[in-house]
DNA sequence: CCAGTATATAGTAAACGCCG
DNA sequence: CGGCGTTTACTATATACTGG
């Protein structure tokens, strides 16, 4: 059903309902890529085609030409529907993409063909030599609206703004402080001088986690380490890829964005020596022993810097699940040190 | 104890991506 | 195609380390 039938997302959405339909969406994960490419090569030698006919299959307008090899492919990964692998599996193979940053002369150029097509994303690509989608998000993110674009730091005025803004179209509405936000309006209610994304990471990663921690920034610490990496190990995931960085979080230790989580483990994983080379399960093993065994320096030089240690306690009593030996070795360290 | 240097982190920007 | 989210790269600054 899932790998032959082509519904666009309202039609699934109603089978979900009416059905019971059960499908996966959101990213694909590297395990997943990996069989889409094992399940087109296969296809290709099965059918003695060489790389460009394949090329063509993919891009071709004439769906009913690639039906047989859509269906094929979109049943190698387990509960995509075929729209999404059609979408996804073109947006992987398209000649153009992956270039990296734009230069000035192709921001002229893009900027040109805009004004004279409007958004014709499709013929705009011809014309600038990117894919039609970095055109569009090169234009809406960048380019437009750019001379009233702000950069760089952010005053304490605007960060004022922002808060208030965002405290509006949340608190005040009843909901929680992290909760789901339109950033396009923010943006815009910011006068269009800090985009999205720059509101987006502005409020998570530094405003609203500064007010979680009672006003005042919070350091990265060891137990934090420790319990990224638990949780982590927890999920039994294959890969990182397949991680879902909004879940980790729980409602004891949730100071910190997704984004934040993302880019410590990132930064955790690349201080492992050889880690390209290893597997997701060899990796947790030895950071499953390393941020176990360095405990933080005793009476930490480090807690002086920590303008304000929130409790260490909540947070580590409620991870029932990982305390075990090591939890409680964890509890020890961190009672001793603020109060 | 200090200066000089290596390394870690925070903040920012932007590429990359999925959904309806 | 417009909407928004995610992941990675870059860089300035803070911190740790080292030899003198």
């Amino acid at each position: 059903m899932l790998a032959n039938v082509w519904m666009n997302a309202s039609k699934l959405a109603e089978m979900v309902r009416t059905q019971g339909l059960v499908y996966k969406k959101g990213k694909f994960s590297a395990i997943e890529d990996a069989q889409l490419r094992t399940a087109i090569e296969n296809f290709r030698v099965a059918k003695s085609m060489t790389d460009n006919d394949i090329a063509n299959l993919i891009f071709t307008k004439d769906r009913g030409r690639g039906e047989a090899f859509w269906q094929e492919v979109t049943s190698s990964v387990h509960l995509r529907p075929i729209t999404a692998v059609y979408h996804h599996v073109r947006r992987l193979w398209h000649p153009m993409r992956g270039q990296g940053k734009w230069v000035p002369a192709e921001d002229d150029s893009l900027r040109e063909a805009v004004a004279y097509l409007g958004q014709q994303w499709e013929k705009i690509s011809e014309r600038v030599g990117r894919s039609a989608s970095d055109c569009r998000d090169r234009w809406r993110n960048h380019l437009e609206g750019q001379d009233l674009r702000k950069s760089g730091h952010w005053t304490k005025e605007e960060e004022e703004e922002l808060t208030r803004i965002v405290t509006e179209l949340t608190v005040l509405q009843g909901k929680e402080m992290d909760s789901e936000i339109f950033w396009g309006s923010v943006s815009h209610r910011m006068g269009g001088r800090r985009g999205r994304q720059q509101c987006r990471i502005k409020w998570t990663d530094s405003l609203c986690t500064q007010i979680k921690n009672e006003g005042s920034k919070p350091r990265w610490s060891q137990l934090d380490a420790y319990i990224l990496v638990h949780k982590i190990d927890s999920l039994k995931v294959n890969d990182d890829s397949e991680i879902d960085w909004k879940k980790l979080p729980d409602e004891h230790w949730n100071i910190w964005s997704a984004h934040t989580l993302q880019r410590r483990w990132l930064t955790m994983k690349r201080s492992v020596k050889g880690y390209e080379d290893m597997s997701h399960g060899e990796l947790m093993d030895i950071l499953r022993t390393k941020k176990a065994t360095t405990p933080p320096p005793q009476n930490a030089p480090r807690s002086r810097t920590q303008k304000q240690p929130r409790s260490a306690e909540t947070i580590v009593d409620s991870d029932p699940e990982e305390e075990e030996e090591l939890g409680s070795s964890a509890v020890q360290r961190t009672q001793s040190a603020p109060a």
